[in-house]
DNA sequence: CGCTATTTTAAACGGGTGTTTAAAATAGTC
DNA sequence: GACTATTTTAAACACCCGTTTAAAATAGCG
């Protein structure tokens, strides 16, 4: 395998665990098995590394997402809200199957991008993968139309915060339900649980301001 | 003011700005007009720090919390999650009142304590505040009954993402909301949003597993 | 006032950080 | 096989970190 591949597999797992910024380039090249300096030939800088991680995956998800997004937008019958976020779940458990627990470090790092560094991850994908958000607005907009832009606008970031929040700390989250409960769950199992609660949120009845 | 006193205004914003680890303690005590120095002298280190950074506003909710959430449950008519969920505005929106910007403040905080150190912030407040886990599941619990203990922690973690979630990032959404809407809003503003959000995620029907 | 206890201060400590350098090793090509 | 281009390497760089030290300043009190 390249340095380079090296480097970023490396360095996704140890992101996603412990965040961009309490994960230091020592660490990264030291698990990989490759020499410091080569983090900063092959990527030029430790922030340049985090944009190349997080492409690895949203090269791969997004034109999974677009087309499954298109396909429920497309569909004979109007989507339900629960389509439109059923439609998300077959992309990101492929990333499974792209990398060994790939979808939980993707959400993972998703999470510690909005956390780290005040949002210059946000702004990278927003700006770099737009397609992702508006196609994602217009299917919500055909399955619950008397949502306003604004209120939608809101929800949708509630939803994301949902999400990435607790793909952040599902680890966390499925060791204390096994424990209380004797149900051992899996990331799918964890998604099958939140599908129903952000369609519910998204499907809220509008109250006035 | 006390150099305590002056070390916890500066530490707290700016905990709630770059996160924990994201702030050095000469920052906190430069911002404080303070020696270095007496961060350890006054707190014994920085972790002890974080802790009675959380402490002051968590004295300060804790018991409104309580309070508020025990008129929900012996109320004559059985509360709508609604209600339950309603009970957080006030005691939250009072921490304006304690402290500038009290209310984001402390919710910015609480996302970072669940994003960094991997969670040793949440093992802190949970066995150091429990009564407001508990007297929460217990309103819950009246509101909802059919709900099963299990997919109760579920959505009330769900609940958590959302709110800690959104009011980490509630200035940079804020300011979105400003530029696309000409819609200006703060932070009560978004408190508004986000509980029919999390009430109908709370409230979503039981999907079989 | 004089004495003790508390608080503040400047300086240093040991260690970790991202990045750069220049030499050594390897790969690719005529 | 010689020569160039790419890649890897060990070492150093300059800087920031949390913490500790011991002396100086201040406060409290009989």
């Amino acid at each position: 395998m390249s340095t380079k591949n090296k480097i970023l597999d490396a360095a996704d797992v140890l992101f996603a665990d412990k965040g961009f910024n309490g994960t230091s380039l020592r660490e990264i090249t030291s698990q990989a098995n490759v020499n410091l300096a080569a983090v900063n030939y092959h990527f030029g800088s430790k922030k340049e590394l985090i944009k190349a991680v997080m492409s690895r995956y949203m090269d791969e998800l997004s034109p999974q997402l677009e087309s499954a997004l298109s396909l429920v937008c497309e569909a004979e019958l109007k989507p339900s809200l629960h389509d439109v976020f059923s439609a998300f779940i077959a992309p990101l458990l492929n990333l499974n199957e792209f990398k060994e627990n790939g979808t939980s470090t993707f959400l993972q790092l998703l999470g510690r991008g909005y956390a780290d560094s005040q949002g210059f991850l946000r702004w990278f994908l927003t700006t770099q993968y737009p397609n992702v958000f508006t196609n994602f607005t217009k299917a919500v907009k055909i399955a619950y139309p008397e949502l306003s832009t604004e209120e939608m606008f809101w929800r949708l970031h509630f939803t994301m915060g949902t999400i990435v929040f607790t793909m952040s700390s599902s680890e966390a989250l499925i060791d204390i339900a096994e424990n209380d409960f004797n149900n051992k769950l899996d990331i799918a199992g964890v998604i099958e649980r939140v599908i129903p609660y952000v369609a519910a949120g998204v499907a809220a009845p509008i109250t006035n301001h």
